[in-house]
RNA sequence: GGGGGCGUAGCCCAAUGGCAGAGGCAAGGCGCUUAAACCGCCUCCAGUGAGGGUUCGAGUCCCUCCGCCCCUACCA
């Protein structure tokens, strides 16, 4: 495209005034009102591609925007930088993930740079900088400290490709590795792990008053999955000493238990296995021990395999509510980590247990009346109890309560809440990572690494590989060590912890980047906490926001946040992804577009606007051959805005008229538009305003008729106020340009609207019969109700229409809107 | 199976329950030009996925269905 100013050299020049002229760089006693901006600080996986752009332009428009109205705005950036795509790229290179990291970290960098977003780089944060690492394990040990950091041995998802341990997060539905696709395997490991449940009823609770899209808020409540129910002891027949634990959230269901089951983990499992049964069992067991989540949960639909994937241990326990001796069986639909990983079994009301009762032949009895039209195997809805002693003829909801003070009091039961979450498993064994600052002492057990001597940093000349063996273990130097108890030989942790505790709290590093020997002074980071604005992509609804937020509260009580908010982040707001060719645009997929291109033709400008322009920042957009085309066309709104600011042959009045009047109503009216569209994320519709006034202002400054030069310079400079946040460069420009070159738009208030410019004076009414309009009249923009009403039935059309009949109802919205319901 | 979102012109998208069109892209035309591009101006195009309901009035609210997308899932 042939630009009308040099895009390249402007963008750069204003790229470096901004920096020279910290602007974005606020102190914390800022005497402003504060404001806290954020966008997920990235993983350096080289130069931006546009979902960055997306990201990063949405931020700077709240930074810049929030600026303007006057506020010190906290606009920090930093990386994400440990993480596994850096080790497999260094044990492929030969070389160091830091210097391979380092080197990406540069990349993005600059190409956000070059997007004209604004940073405060002086609170830049990088996770593996040693005084970043030092206060990540100080954390680690001020949890430890508390107890919610353990150790533990547990099964674990292992993932071969990765060659580590996974947390329950990073595993998909189907059994495959979230990172690298393979199938996850079960194995036994001792493993680290944050005690996130202990926050289960707070992290769900506080949920609720969240500002937040209501999609991430569900999918956290889901995530933490709490269920009311109760927990009881099923004996088993001939074993007095053995009892079965069961949790239902169906207590009200008890009458109907016609068997149990356990899962394959089960540690009661070889009790009650009968001899004769041994066989099927323990194949039973193998099958799923080996069997993949996904042949696990196969099929559990139809039932189908359901027969091979359950098995009769050979013994019976006692129904509580009934007497009756039912079967226990082994099958893998019940989950060892859930619950007491046992189950009492009602066919008659769960889906589950219908169709293994109808495949092994169990009985089904009902204890909840279906609908009369019911025809389906299992009822799980509201109903009237039968079948069920006394609770018969109660309602499920009161039948839950009557059943759970009989359990109580008959078979060892508390009503009991459950939650879906897990803790979660930090240990990971790779290099790239945070070292978890623990030694091992044959004498003294675990013990900590003394404050003193933290960062401990991995050295540089460890062998990567991916054996599974943690690399860190295979560094005698780094291994062994001292016991700091007793002074006895003593080995040091080889493994890392999950990067995401790096991303848990370095939003509270960029309030206080400078104080050091802690994370973060709690006076300093309270001047800023909550976040105020946090950007970032739908992917990390669950992740990295429920660790964020665990952080924060534990943080709190561990006593490094004191009289910090409990929750980080107030306001979130998730932008949409970007898809091309039906998938997301992504690295992996290699369907990813650089900006550099659009940098040299359109400018950061052009692209930011398109991307601000293209529809609701929340929802995706498809990248398709028409985007070319739209980006283009953004630069052009750019260029004709260049050219309206440059022109010369404009005939100039001396006096204002009628058309200056219609103009600066245009230009107040687009101030409101545009900071409506600010205030709620409708960036698309702010620019179609700009669009619409430049379109008005430029064909009116064109016109023979002439321009006043006054309203012409209010509404030029208006748009340049307005752009400042959208296209940063171009409205610092024409700004300088116009009101001299030490001038910055950025410096300015944001503009408010004149309300006298906001009305009409007339206004088109339209006047409908029976909701249809038939005619359309000017009338005066205060015409009263009586008035309206008036002058639409004078109307001769109308009046007309009606045929002298009177109407039986007319509804007046004065003065848009008469509707006459003949 | 559960949860959420979307469906308006050839395309991307606007429309506090009140005239379906703000803006852009594409297409076509005119002007400018030796010519083209650029630039300026103009034109064209849908009755809102389907069907019900509520309402004086529905793209908008409610219900059913269709299509696409995302998330999630033996969680007892």
């Amino acid at each position: 495209m042939a630009r009308p100013f040099d895009v390249v050299e402007l963008e750069s020049k204003w790229q470096q005034r901004w920096r020279e002229s910290g602007l974005y760089e606020v102190d914390n006693d800022d005497p402003r009102e504060r404001f806290y901006a954020l966008c997920m600080y990235p993983y350096p996986s080289g130069a931006a591609h546009q979902g960055h752009v997306r990201n990063y332009t949405f931020g700077d428009l709240v930074v810049r925007y929030q600026t303007m109205l006057g506020k010190a705005v906290l606009s920090p950036f930093g990386f994400d930088s440990f993480g596994l795509p850096a080790e497999n790229a260094a044990i492929k290179a030969g070389s160091h993930p830091r210097i391979f990291t380092d080197q990406r970290i540069e990349e993005l960098k600059s190409s956000v740079q070059k997007l004209g977003a604004v940073y405060d780089w002086r609170r830049e944060v990088h996770s593996h900088d040693p005084d970043y690492i030092k206060n990540s394990q100080l954390i680690f040990l001020k949890f430890f400290e508390a107890g919610l950091a353990y150790r533990a041995n547990a099964p674990v998802n292992w993932c071969p490709g990765c060659a580590t341990v996974l947390a329950n997060e990073q595993v998909n539905g189907d059994g495959t590795c979230d990172r690298s696709g393979d199938l996850v395997e079960r194995k036994n490991l001792e493993q680290w792990f944050f005690k996130i449940t202990d926050y289960a009823d707070e992290l769900l609770n506080e949920v609720d008053g969240l500002e937040w899209p209501e999609r991430v808020k569900t999918m956290q409540r889901n995530w933490i999955g709490r269920s009311e129910g109760a927990e009881f002891a099923l004996s088993v027949d001939g074993q007095p000493d053995v009892a079965l634990r069961v949790f239902t959230t169906r207590p009200d269901t008890g009458f109907g238990v016609t068997y149990a089951v356990v899962a394959p983990e089960h540690e009661l499992l070889p009790t009650l296995t009968t001899p004769e049964q041994a066989a099927a069992v323990s194949e039973l067991v193998e099958r799923a021990r080996g069997a993949s989540e996904l042949e696990r949960t196969a099929s559990s639909d139809s039932g189908a395999g359901l027969d091979k994937r359950g098995a009769f241990t050979g013994s019976y326990v006692i129904n509580p509510f009934t007497g009756d001796k039912v079967p226990v069986y082994v099958a893998d639909y019940v989950l060892g980590t859930y619950g007491t990983g046992a189950i009492m079994a009602v066919p008659a009301e769960d889906e589950r247990d219908y169709a293994f009762a109808q495949v092994h032949g169990l009985p089904v009895v009902r204890t909840v009346a279906p609908p009369e039209d019911f025809d389906g195997g299992a009822y799980a809805g509201a109903g009237v109890k039968i079948n069920s002693g006394f609770l018969d003829g109660l309602d499920v909801d009161s039948a839950k309560k009557a059943a759970i003070e009989f359990v109580v009091k008959n078979a060892a039961g508390e009503s009991k809440v459950n939650f879906r979450l897990r803790d979660w498993l930090v240990s990971r064994q790779r290099f790239w990572g945070c070292p978890i600052p623990v030694v091992y002492c044959d004498g003294c057990g675990i013990v900590p690494v003394p404050v003193e001597q933290l960062p401990v940093v991995a050295p540089d000349d460890v062998a990567m590989n991916k054996s599974g063996q943690s690399p860190l273990a295979t560094h005698e130097g780094f291994r062994n060590t001292t016991c700091p108890t007793c002074g006895g030989a003593a080995r040091r942790e080889a493994d890392t912890m999950d990067t995401f505790t790096d991303s848990s709290w370095y939003f509270l590093r960029f309030t206080d980047p400078f104080t050091a020997g802690k994370p973060f002074d709690p006076t300093e980071a309270a001047k800023w906490m909550p976040v105020d604005q946090y950007i970032g992509g739908i992917e990390h609804a669950i992740l990295h926001l429920l660790y964020a937020r665990f952080y924060m509260k534990a943080l709190v009580d561990v006593g490094l946040a004191p009289g910090l908010p409990r929750e980080p982040f107030k306001k979130l707001f998730t932008q949409g992804m970007i898809r091309m060719g039906g998938s997301k645009m992504s690295k992996s997929k290699g369907n990813l577009v650089a900006p550099q291109q659009y940098y040299d033709s359109v400018g950061a400008d052009g692209l930011r606007l398109f991307h601000l322009f293209v529809g609701p920042p929340n929802e995706d957009f498809d990248w398709t051959d028409q985007t070319n085309d739209v980006i283009d066309g953004c630069a052009r709104f750019i260029d004709r805005l260049w050219r309206l600011a440059e022109l010369e042959d404009v005939v100039w009045r001396d006096t204002a008229d009628e058309s200056d009047l219609a103009i600066r109503r245009a230009t107040h009216k687009t101030i409101v538009r545009v900071t409506e569209g600010f205030e709620k994320w409708g960036y698309n519709t702010g620019v179609a305003a700009l669009m619409e006034l430049l379109n008005a202002l430029s064909k009116w400054a064109r016109d023979a008729h002439g321009a006043h030069r006054a309203t012409f310079d209010e509404a030029l400079d208006t748009m340049c106020l307005l752009l400042a946040p959208m296209a940063p460069h171009v409205a610092s420009e024409l700004w300088a340009r116009r009101h001299g070159d030490d001038q910055f738009v950025h410096a300015q208030s944001w503009p408010t609207a004149d309300p006298a410019m906001l009305v009409d004076d007339t206004v088109t009414m339209v006047i409908q019969v029976a909701g249809k309009v038939k005619a359309r009249l000017e009338v005066a923009a205060d015409i009263s109700e009586e008035a309206a009403i008036a002058a639409a039935l004078q109307e001769p059309s109308i009046a007309a229409l009606l045929g002298g009949a009177a109407p039986s109802r007319v509804i007046a919205r004065p003065p848009k809107l008469v509707n006459i319901v003949p």
